[in-house]
DNA sequence: CTGAAAGCGCTAACAA
DNA sequence: TTGTTAGCGCTTTCAG
């Protein structure tokens, strides 16, 4: 509600209860919402009387809570939370930055922090991290919110900026992703141990050429998958065979698919970064390759989105506690919001194996 | 970053400068954002000095820009966009109402609506709406944060509230439904002429048992569609055979699915209100049925998200122009911003049918 | 229990 | 161009 009428500024004698801005003839027409001040003017008490009959713990006669109240009630009045939040400091808004809501898994984080942080009065403002950049330009825009707290879903994070953040007292935490240097808080699932199952899977069924199609370079949660089926390839004697980026995107997932396919000699198994992007994969596998999934060739994600349980994937891959991420990201941030300076977690929380007709060993669906 | 030290109030002389709350000895230790006053002290000019730096159009010379913009960069010095909001009244968030997230038509819209709103350097206040209950009380919330515009994305607007919203001035839009009664612009897609298309096109397959699965009743957009298909039949001569409600939910599609296809005389084509809905029905009609879709039973929905054309479902439905439909939106909430009063609108976007495997008629995939 | 007054961090006249 | 000043709407001492 931008161009309200300036009101012509008293001089410089003080005027107590001077009169607001001309507002229209036609009570209905724009006007713009009542203040303390206003509902304290009709109901012939103080402002800060009003102020208190909207404070939860305030001592207020009853007598007053009525006159207030109904006063309020005809004026329409409610509290305005920006004015408040300038003096509490405190926004009741969580900066929440994430890459993609057309991922699932992330449009299903957004929904539970959304309903979890309405529990304890607080708002999700949200914010869309360049898939490639730096997301610091964004994070620049945060801070100016002054969010209570900052919630990073698969985003990065630089060291200084997540510096600059304990130096404002800002609680933060990056979700489904971790930086080496950034002393922040994150929950992550266990990628490299839910990596090195699926490996162990794949090889315990005969699997031999292995390929891996990585998130985004540079994510550590791309980057810990990867560690996990490497390092489990490598304790059976072998190597990667192939590797491919599908930038956690579903075209790129199923161009990587395309050209590990098209090769003379082609995969057995791919392991994708995320179901997201396996669920691309297998399609196109399937539909432009004819490949015979589970059999010939084994697909394998991570994550376990709704999808994934679907019949006509029945894609494997490895669950993440996608609640409990959640909880223990806004109990996080709940506690630092306490108590400022308490160490920064990193919380990494187990998985499960997720075996599924797209992989050799896997229970084919009986109805399928 | 709510406990900063409470800074001892000034006695009744003013205080210019008065010095601030006492800081930790350790400088990186919990400090808190630095303000503008700050900077201006550690440059030796006027607060609305650092202020009129900040602001764009401002005639400020460039030693004193110099100054400045050293000072606040030493500070780590960002405008308070809360303060600013307040005198401004105009706080540059958005808040969008939406019922659930799973849907990935709703991720969809949100991601479009956060990008074209940033354009403008606005953002979302994210707010999730009951099912079923009124949404007023979270708008009532909403309203509190003194959003500059409101998108209600699918969920319900009572009349006396949309009323309230045009007395305080604030713009409002729904996406993807309407209310008759309410006095708000809306946007949305030719459902009753989308639903009748696809009535048309089911008929002239020779399908004559047709049963419709609504969202929620109370949906103006499960309504339309409902209207727009019995419409059609009604003009061939015929009448909806069954009808299920879906609650917009896979679950609720799954169960609708299951009762009408355990029923003694099956429907032979069911038309879902929309496609998240659809893909979970055609799913268990295949693979809890074995029904053969495209055949025996075809499946229709509404929308066009991008998983309907994937060979697995290849569904049928009618395509929502998101993108414009999320254009307009925005266009309409700038508008009313720039011109508070403009009446308000009421779009009806045209759509495309999209005819594909999952109906009689329809484009098998050649790869599948 | 209630009112007066100060002020959160900022913008916007206005005067110099 | 710059500083002074008066608030935006609210919470919070502090007196009474």
């Amino acid at each position: 509600m931008p161009q309200r009428l300036k009101a012509s500024l008293a001089p410089a004698v003080k005027r107590v209860d001077a009169p607001r801005a001309a507002k229209p003839a036609t009570p209905q027409a724009s006007q713009f919402p009542s203040t303390a001040h206003d509902v304290a003017r009709l109901a012939g008490v103080s402002q800060s009387a009003v102020s208190r009959c909207f404070t939860p713990g305030a001592s207020v006669s009853d007598a007053m809570r009525q006159r207030v109240q109904q006063a309020a009630d005809t004026l329409g009045y409610r509290p305005n939370l920006i004015a408040r939040s300038l003096i509490k400091r405190e926004s009741t808004i969580i900066g929440v930055v994430l890459p993609d809501l057309d991922n699932p898994f992330y449009a299903s984080v957004v929904g539970r922090l959304s309903s979890m942080l309405t529990e304890t009065g607080r708002r999700i403002l949200l914010f869309r991290s360049p898939a490639t950049d730096s997301s610091d330009p964004v994070l620049e825009d945060v801070l100016r919110y002054r969010v209570d707290g900052l919630i990073l879903v698969s985003s990065p994070l630089s060291s200084t900026f997540a510096d600059e953040c304990v130096r404002i007292g800002l609680p933060v935490v990056q979700l489904n992703r971790t930086s080496m240097r950034a002393r922040v808080s994150s929950v992550v699932g266990d990628n490299v141990r839910g990596a090195a199952r699926i490996a162990e899977h794949l090889l315990r069924h005969g699997h031999r050429r292995l390929a891996y199609v990585a998130g985004q370079d540079g994510s550590s949660t791309s980057q810990e998958r990867e560690n996990g089926f490497t390092a489990a390839l490598r304790q059976a004697g072998l190597t990667l065979a192939l590797r491919e980026t599908g930038h956690y995107t579903q075209d790129g997932a199923r161009a990587a698919t395309q050209r590990l396919l098209s090769l003379p000699e082609p995969p057995d198994a791919i392991f994708f970064a995320n179901d997201y992007m396996a669920l691309a994969g297998l399609s196109v596998a399937r539909h432009a390759f004819g490949a015979d999934i589970g059999r010939s060739l084994s697909i394998v994600g991570f994550d376990d989105i709704p999808m994934a349980a679907w019949p006509e994937f029945s894609l494997a891959t490895f669950r993440q506690p996608i609640d409990a991420m959640c909880a223990r990201t806004v109990e996080i941030i709940q506690a630092q919001l306490g108590d400022i300076g308490v160490a920064p977690q990193r919380l990494v929380l187990p998985g499960e194996l997720v075996v599924r007709g797209s992989v050799r060993g896997g229970v084919v669906d009986p109805l399928a």
